[in-house]
DNA sequence: ACCTGAACACCGTTCAAGT
DNA sequence: ACCTGAACACCGTTCAAGT
């Protein structure tokens, strides 16, 4: 009996440098990236700011491993994903839809990711991996490396939006408030107006997940052409 | 003489809302987007930080201000780019060289532009007048639609790039490094000790300039194609 | 109408001190 | 080895007061 710790007080788990950039991630999820400061961290972890130090240099290194985390994650989902080599294109699709995935799930990543100079162990592995996948595929170097320049943020999963429709108000607000501008716009407003709505995607004029996949396969098969226009000559 | 102002003292020009904007611009451009803060603003002003909000209803409208003042450089550019209908590819690509050529001046402004829900009057008629050019030249409305997604922040002529080389240490020093991790990242090493060296563009193994214009051909390339396949079967 | 100074709440971080 | 409290420099912003 006395041996065990008193079930009145918590276990009181001491930190780690895992458990704080966990932390950070989940407090970011909850309450945005604005929110995630060292004091109010340290509070979701019932401790005091400076205990964060220990286990983190500073908050630059603190995000920096925050966006490690998000992309080690991204790099295991897609590892995950295989094909045969001559598959190249449905294979490198399903691994950027599939990181596409996770990043859908912390809406402040992407803007994180893109703010650090990337150079990460787990972002060097994911980019390692796409690069192979094309060479393998039979992409001359210079392609690959055009190619992975083209994809850029893309191949990750996102693509920082002009318009982010999530604060936007609703599609008739929108419709609305267009129409009295509608002179100043006059293409826009064409443009709103005559868009094709699907039935399914109701939700609003903009399927974020379908003009994703337009963009992303827009530029699949720009490559695939030029790969092949370099081929055929010898043919 | 007595009506003269005395030559001593500057001529202590009064603050607006025109000044307090293009302070910000210069200040970001000599110091970096980080050291805008009100209170080094005011400085640069010679006046108080609590001046700026007389002009200024705050930091977050402060930063809508400059993020519009650029979108309308690229607005004026490239309003005077302009072709025939039919030449709509090398009419887009133009305006969008010239976008880009303003941002390059404006280093920190991409991320400001893309962090702001960007409905300013001038990002709308730059959009508008893109969206006139693909109708004019027959594309469809939805068509039209997904080219304004994919084309996304390369409309306004920058591309977040994944790794930015602006502060990456010079070419040698970074294929020295990679040789050190040739086994963890085995197909970076043999893109980055393959790639074609242009003797022209000896400066880095990335040519930025190159880079953004073979995605943005890419794109255009598939856009043309696109808009073809719905036209011919008519034909 | 336009500007200012003192003051407040909240940052990241240093440093010396606790266990 | 790990954590903490007081203190510092620097934010954005409110508010009452100056011309």
């Amino acid at each position: 009996m006395k041996a065990q710790p008193e079930t009145k007080e918590e276990p009181r788990v001491p930190l780690s440098r895992e458990r704080v950039l966990h932390a950070a991630v989940a407090l970011a999820d909850e309450a945005g990236i604005e929110s995630l400061t060292m004091r109010r961290l340290a509070d979701k972890l019932v401790s005091e700011a400076m205990s964060l130090y220990y286990h983190v240099e500073n908050k630059e290194a603190l995000l920096d491993g925050v966006a490690d985390l998000i992309l080690g994650e991204i790099i295991h989902v897609t590892s995950k994903v295989e094909g045969p080599a001559d598959q190249w294109k449905t294979t490198l699709r399903s691994k950027v839809l599939a990181a596409r995935e996770i990043l859908l799930r912390h809406p402040w990543a992407p803007q994180l990711i893109q703010s650090r100079t990337n150079m990460s162990p787990s972002s060097m592995r994911y980019f390692d991996s796409l690069i192979g996948l094309l060479l393998d595929a039979g992409f001359s170097i210079d392609l690959t490396h055009h190619a992975m320049h083209a994809l850029g943020s893309r191949a990750l999963g996102f693509t920082q939006e002009m318009y982010d429709d999530s604060t936007a108000p609703d599609e008739e607000t929108i419709a609305m408030l267009l129409e009295q501008v509608a002179d100043e716009y006059p293409h826009i407003a064409t443009m709103v107006k005559g868009i094709t709505h699907d039935a399914e995607t109701t939700l609003g004029w903009c399927d974020d997940q379908i003009e994703f996949e337009f963009g992303l396969d827009l530029i699949l098969d720009g490559l695939e052409r030029r790969r092949e226009k370099k081929r055929s000559p010898g043919r």
